[in-house]
RNA sequence: GCGCCCGUAGCUCAGCUGGAUAGAGCAACGGUUUCCUAAACCGUAGGUCAGACGUUCAAAUCGUCUCGGGCGCACCA
């Protein structure tokens, strides 16, 4: 609660029979700056007043604005009469609050100015691990534009989480097995060429798959051989052992590739194959709890009391299943890291196979079930549908990411051909914009992958933001002074900067709610609205003029912007070039 | 069939723990550069907030139903 909200909410309280937490969830900000700066919508007291909203915000703007004139609350100020409250007016039945513009002003600047690149974060988290699971695709196939999305929301959960003092664990749990290693294992026995396997790669593995399911559709004999080999490689074969870990050595050299070109961090790979030494206990300990039974000749965990289908553990061929080998890395995790909280960031087609994990881990009697959170989101498809790997139906996140980098490129020869470091910012920018682009929607939606619009590089998109932070420094550079809080704040009084400065000053609770939420979205929207914000003053004013006291106070907002800025882009997992 | 998610301007989306005239961007059209990066800014046009009923002083926002789209529902992950 900020200062001007709490010393609303004092006078309220002496006027109303509401309590404290009552009237902060009541006010609201108003529409229009003319309007005021806070407000407070009399509807819920008419009720109990008996009166109409409009009439008992007038009757308290005239008491309340007696008590200010009256002064008779202490004020830390000195200008701007009650705790820096200029004037109380009712328009309607809103009782709307005027506060002292410059100290407004220089609350905020001074934060921002003090906290650096701290401000935004906070301490909620100190001393609780957080666990994050994204990414995690499988081995043996391209990372394309799909895996985007876990990778990129993951990722900035991460930095978000850290960002209020949790400890984070970020881990990608690697799909490093399950029956179609089997399925890959038949298919290189049969068509692999093993002379030339030390320089296979990804896409003769991918080759392989799409093949191995071809010939299945024909001969199903080919899917018993599968599994045949699949049970080998979890009994521990020496010879299956090697080729997965061939496979698996082939893929990892390809996904830190492309891990490094979009800057996300891992502190662990740790592969579904890690957990199957565990898995045996997970599910003898299951069944000491009298949970597990079988049915249809599998064994599987009922869930019918609660609405689900039932969690299956072991396959009628004594294979374990995913959700076995998720249960125990959840138990194992948990055991480790002893997390406050864990992340699944997964998406939504996964949603009831995570509502099942969690129930059994709950009726085995871990208590921490409930500080798991699968946090889904929506689908990327093409217009004309799923993409699939196994269709051959992709766009690889490769070559997306080498074409935004190369299209900025041709944007950078062409509006600043001097710039220096060319190869490096059009990396930054190019891959910011993608980044970007996945991140600004609300993740619960599923996203048409268009190539045109991620590609787009005007209007609300990464390097618009970006665009905008290199623009401050680049005045920062021409003033060349040092930055100083010792300025005239009554100076930065039109709408443009006002409006600007009140955005500043949200910042820290726009993390907050994203932390909340597990929706890094909304940063993206802020920053798009601060940026929109910023250029519109760039507009209007000039920054750097004759007028030393009028630039050193715009230079101070113009630095607290570029600040910000930046501090929201790092968070995304974005860079924030300083010229482009 | 059952469950979950989505449906706001031509397109992509904000707004959704109810509140003051429903906001951006893209696309279209018109304008702004002797001036801090025009990857910007301003203006015009564009809406039965899928539909119906209900709750409320007040509904894009909450509830029920209908329609449309997506996903999931036992041996893949």
């Amino acid at each position: 609660m900020n200062y001007f909200i709490k010393a609303i909410v004092s006078l309220l309280k002496e006027k109303t029979n509401l309590q404290e937490d009552e009237i902060e969830k009541l006010i609201e900000i108003p529409p229009d700056l003319k309007m005021g700066d806070y407000a407070f919508p009399c509807y819920n007291l008419s009720k109990t007043l008996k009166k109409p909203p409009n009439i008992i915000a007038t009757e308290l703007s005239k008491t309340l604005q007696a008590t200010i004139n009256e002064n008779l609350l202490e004020s830390p100020f000195k200008k701007g009469g009650l705790s820096g409250i200029t004037e109380i007016k009712a328009i309607g039945p809103y009782l709307n609050f005027f506060v002292d513009k410059a100290i407004f002003s220089e609350m905020v600047l001074k934060k921002v100015s003090k906290e650096r690149d701290r401000y935004g974060s906070g301490n909620i988290g100190l001393g609780k691990p957080v666990v994050i699971d994204y990414s995690s695709p499988n081995i043996a196939k391209h990372l394309a534009v799909h895996h985007l999305r876990s990778a990129l929301i993951g990722n900035a959960i991460y930095n978000v989480y850290k960002t209020l003092g949790y400890q984070c664990v970020g881990i990608n749990h690697l799909g490093d097995w399950g029956t179609q290693f089997g399925q890959l294992i038949a298919a290189y026995k049969k068509w692999g060429n093993e002379n030339a396997h030390e320089s296979y790669t990804v896409t003769d593995l991918n080759n392989l798959y799409v093949k191995f399911h071809q010939e299945a559709e024909k001969n199903p004999v080919l899917e018993d051989e599968a599994r045949e080999w699949f049970k080998k490689l979890e009994a521990g074969d020496t010879e299956a052992k090697e080729f997965w870990q061939r496979f698996k050595d082939i893929s990892l050299k390809e996904f830190h590739k492309i891990y490094d070109m979009l800057g996300i961090h891992f502190d662990a790979f740790i592969g579904e194959s890690f957990y199957n030494t565990m898995v045996e206990d997970t599910i003898a300990r299951i069944k000491g709890k009298g949970l597990a039974k079988v049915s249809e000749q599998a064994l599987i965990v009922d869930l019918e009391p609660y609405n689900m289908p039932p969690c299956l553990l072991r396959k009628k061929d004594d294979a374990t299943l995913y959700a076995t080998r998720d249960i125990a890395a959840a138990e194992y995790r948990k055991k480790t890291h002893d997390f406050d909280k864990m992340i699944y960031v997964v998406g939504s087609e996964q949603k009831l196979h995570f509502k099942q994990v969690f129930k059994v881990l709950e009726l085995m009697g871990d208590d921490w079930a409930n500080h798991c959170v699968h946090v889904d989101f929506g689908l990327m498809k093409f217009k004309d549908g799923k993409m699939s790997t196994r269709k051959g139906k992709v766009v690889l996140l490769e070559d997306l990411l080498i074409d935004a980098v190369e299209r900025i490129g041709k944007i950078i020869e062409e509006k600043n051909p001097s710039l220096e470091n060319k190869d490096v910012v059009a990396n930054e920018v190019g891959i910011g914009a993608v980044i970007f682009a996945d991140l600004c929607t609300k993740r619960n939606k599923d996203v048409v992958f268009d190539w045109d619009e991620v590609l787009n590089f005007e209007g609300e998109t990464g390097p618009y933001v970006q665009y905008t932070h290199a623009r401050l420094c680049s005045i920062l550079r021409k003033y060349g002074k040092p930055v100083t809080t010792d300025i005239n704040y009554e100076l930065l009084s039109e709408d443009e900067a006002i409006i600007l400065i009140k955005n500043l000053g949200r910042f820290p609770s726009v993390i907050l709610k994203a932390a909340e939420l597990y929706e890094p979205s909304l940063i993206c929207n802020y920053l798009i609205d601060v940026c929109g914000n910023l250029n519109r003053f760039y507009n209007a004013h000039r920054v750097l003029s004759d007028d030393e006291e009028l630039t050193k106070s715009r230079i101070l907002l113009v630095d607290a912007t570029r600040q910000v800025i930046k501090n929201g882009i790092n968070i995304l997992g974005m860079h924030a070039p300083e010229q482009m």
